[in-house]
DNA sequence: TGGAATGATGTTTTT
DNA sequence: CATCATTCCA
């Protein structure tokens, strides 16, 4: 049990301070999760009861990671018992507990983006406000930062300065949207991400025993990614340890990158006024990445005002120097990544969940996608259209939901004639009108036609008691029957994984299997053991709790070997041997959006801060002259960011940034080439006086010449030199040749991208 | 009522 | 370029 063993002076005095209010400012790389996870162990062989300990993290993989590894210290069967997760599911799991007190139902739905969206529009709609005026995600953005900021729609309207904003804006009703939104959640028995962490301040506040008993139970707290939280968080965190002020708190100001969520670097600040006389720890030594890396990476943060002074350093070996690349299109940056991708990975020996691609916006994925697919390598992309947010996934959850909590109404809407059962728009036009004038949820609707005077036809009433029959039965089964049972009981008796079975198309075949994907997942759910209740089922209430909160980076990855494709956002708190920043053009990185204020461009150094922080041991930056956005072909320049890094640490490309015309021809040519790039072609001939530049970069291998190697060639490698061709073998499209080097010996190469010159 | 066709409209980043 | 939303037609 020596793991102080293993900790540097700076975190070991860190995880000894058990009691009391403590900070500690971690740089990228420095052995953050480490201190947390050493802390709680300690805490629990210092008598500390788990069940005591309240821990935050930022996602709940890096919750479930961190227990597993307090459980190799101290024994699963105390790390089970730790209060560990994110903000989100941890207090969504209290409010379960506490629902009564809000007048919630205990089994309160979680809307999502889309849900909240979706009513928000109808809401819009119904207002006979312009909906162009009033766009349903500017809306949404308004309301979720009032809520964290503490803000109710009570308040917002009395509030002459939000309210003058708003007239300024020209959206003076966003006040009455925002009552408009909380009345029919609250009807609908939901809550959105945002109500979470609201909710469980007016919990705290308006019931001071709750608060009480909270505040004793928690008698220790630590929350990882301080410099992440909102104003929301913070005062759930200080009113839960103000009574034992057993708190620490762990961050990063350099890697604050969540401001336009309500993130709010104040945190930091006012923890100092909060508890005077906390302790603070430094972690400055870096153990995740190379020399040149963190000095980069130092060298851009340094550009920016707001930041709390420390230095990070390493010991490990100065490293290769960080590449910059140009490409002439995203494609072209798509191909080189994955190029080097492979030579990095055949030639270093490296697997291929080594490597990830790092990029601002989810967009941008596709060109690497299909790049990395030409060349075979298996990728995973996280983010972006999330296996939750899929639509027939949604569809499915709908069910679920709708038979969890009849009143939810984005569930009711969005199944009630999906699969078609010839409930049309005139019907649930006629519900929604009843409902909304009765004050009622639409489920109350349709089960009491008679009191509410829908208006509908007795034919069309019949399918809705079918409906409501139908959604009854599985109700009373909810929690009888173990999920994945349930699960599949509701996908095929509402004949949906028939109409997905029945739909032939590779989308509709696709959609079958991510249905039987989900299913699976409720099998593994279903199956697990509780071993303090081993006769407990797990049931599809159960799985209902935390699928909401569920997202793409909780997946389990099945120890797969894949390259990592993601935004810098999700890639926060992961490490990766070889990273590619890439499309790293001004307007995109840093984004357009982020020009006005200082503030907002700092932000996004601190996420390419972030970016670079990533890497172990190599980094490679790239930037293309020209990209398609929204279908047209766009001229870009390289950011900011690449000339703020001092160029010492940098390997820039050697020939000048052509620019102008020629450059978006050359782009347009290339185009025009990959789209004939699979039959062999002729190259495309450069226009007169025109060089193609950089033929090695833009076009390692014109496809006619791989195919003309032949055994016996003399041939010319870029890095290897002069040698002689063995054999070459395989299909056309993957043409792999033996070559013998006189200078560095026998090598297999794949020619489509082995940058090979014949010489005879 | 349902489906297909057409047109507008939008790209940060996430729980 | 995609997706969505609305509209139009059977």
């Amino acid at each position: 049990m020596n793991y102080l063993n293993e900790l540097n002076p700076a975190q070991r005095a860190a995880v000894e301070q058990l009691d009391g209010p403590m900070m500690v400012i971690a740089g990228a790389g420095s052995g953050k999760t480490r201190v947390l996870t050493y802390r709680v162990a300690h805490l629990i062989n210092n008598g500390v009861d788990p069940f005591s300990i309240l821990s935050l993290t930022f996602t709940n993989k890096a919750a479930r990671e961190m227990k597993s590894r307090i459980g190799t210290i101290v024994g699963e069967s105390e790390s089970r018992n730790i209060w560990m997760g994110t903000f989100h599911s941890i207090f969504a799991r209290i409010l379960r507990i506490e629902a009564d007190h809000l007048n919630y139902p205990r089994n309160f739905t979680i809307y999502d983006t889309q849900d909240t969206k979706s009513l928000l529009s109808d809401i819009i709609k119904q207002m006979g406000l312009d909906p162009k005026v009033y766009k349903p995600g500017v809306v949404y953005s308004r309301i979720s930062s009032a809520k964290n900021n503490l803000i109710s729609p009570e308040a917002y309207l009395q509030n002459s300065d939000v309210l003058a904003e708003d007239h300024q804006t020209g959206k003076p009703k966003l006040g009455e949207i925002y009552l408009a939104y909380k009345q029919r959640c609250f009807k609908a028995g939901a809550m959105d991400f945002d109500d979470l962490l609201f909710n469980t301040n007016v919990l705290l506040r308006k019931f001071p025993d709750i608060l009480h008993k909270y505040q004793h139970k928690f008698r220790y707290i630590l929350v990882d990614e301080y410099q992440d939280t909102n104003f929301s968080q913070y005062l759930i965190v200080k009113q839960l340890a103000a009574a034992h002020q057993n708190i620490c708190v762990v961050g990063d100001d350099a890697q604050s990158i969540y401001a336009f969520r309500g993130a709010n670097i104040q945190n930091i600040l006012n923890f100092k006024q909060d508890y005077p006389d906390f302790g603070q720890y430094k972690l400055e030594q870096n153990y995740r990445s190379t020399q040149t890396i963190v000095n980069a990476a130092n060298s851009i943060i340094a550009k920016n005002k707001d930041q709390i002074q420390k230095e990070v350093w390493t010991d490990n070996d100065q490293g290769s120097q960080i590449v910059v690349h140009r490409s002439y299109s995203d494609n072209e940056e798509g191909k080189f990544v994955a190029e080097n991708i492979f030579e990095i990975s055949t030639r270093q020996k490296k697997h291929h969940k080594d490597f990830a691609i790092l990029y601002r916006t989810n967009a941008q994925s596709r060109s690497f996608e299909e790049a990395l697919r030409k060349l075979n390598l298996p990728y995973r992309i996280y983010g972006g259209l999330s296996f939750y947010q899929r639509k027939e996934i949604k569809d499915l959850l709908a069910y679920f939901r709708l038979s969890a909590n009849h009143k939810d109404e984005e569930a009711f809407k969005r199944v009630i004639n999906y699969p078609g059962r010839g409930i049309g728009k005139t019907t649930i036009e006629k519900l929604v009108i009843a409902a909304g004038d009765h004050n009622v949820s639409l489920w109350e609707v349709i089960t009491n036609p008679g009191t509410y005077r829908t208006g509908v036809n007795n034919s069309t009433q019949a399918k809705l008691n079918d409906f409501a029959t139908m959604i009854s039965s599985f109700a009373s089964e909810l929690d009888k029957q173990p999920a994945y049972e349930m699960g599949h009981l509701i996908a095929t008796s509402t004949g949906l994984l028939k109409n997905l079975y029945d739909d032939k198309s590779p989308e509709g075949v696709g959609r079958y299997e991510n249905i039987q994907e989900l299913l699976n997942g409720m099998k593994n759910f279903s199956d697990q053991n509780d071993p303090d209740n081993p006769d407990r089922i797990f049931s599809l209430s159960d799985f209902l709790i935390d699928v909401a909160l569920l997202t793409d980076a909780d997946a389990d990855d099945d120890d797969d070997n894949k390259i990592s494709l993601m935004t810098i956002h999700a890639a926060k708190g992961l490490e990766f041997p070889v990273v590619y920043v890439v499309g790293l053009e001004e307007n995109l990185f840093p984004s357009q959006l982020s020009l006005n204020s200082r503030e907002d461009l700092e932000e996004e150094r601190r996420l390419f801060y972030v970016a670079l922080t990533r890497a172990e041991e190599i980094a490679t930056l790239s930037y293309a002259t020209t990209r398609y956005r929204w279908g047209n072909l766009t001229h870009a320049e390289p950011s900011r960011f690449i000339e703020e890094i001092d160029p010492k640490f940098l390997s820039l490309p050697t020939t000048p940034t052509p620019k102008g015309y020629s450059m978006d021809f050359t782009a347009e040519r290339n185009k025009f080439a990959a789209r004939h790039a699979n039959k062999p072609s002729q190259p495309s001939a450069p226009p007169p006086g025109m060089k193609r530049a950089t033929p090695s970069a833009a076009n390692p291998i014109e496809a006619s010449d791989a195919n003309l190697i032949q055994p016996g060639n003399q041939v010319m490698h870029e890095r290897f030199g002069k040698g002689k061709v063995l054999t070459v073998e395989g299909d056309p499209a993957n043409k792999k040749a033996t070559v013998f080097f006189p200078k560095v010996g026998q090598k297999q190469l794949l020619l489509r991208f082995a940058k090979l010159q014949i010489l005879d």
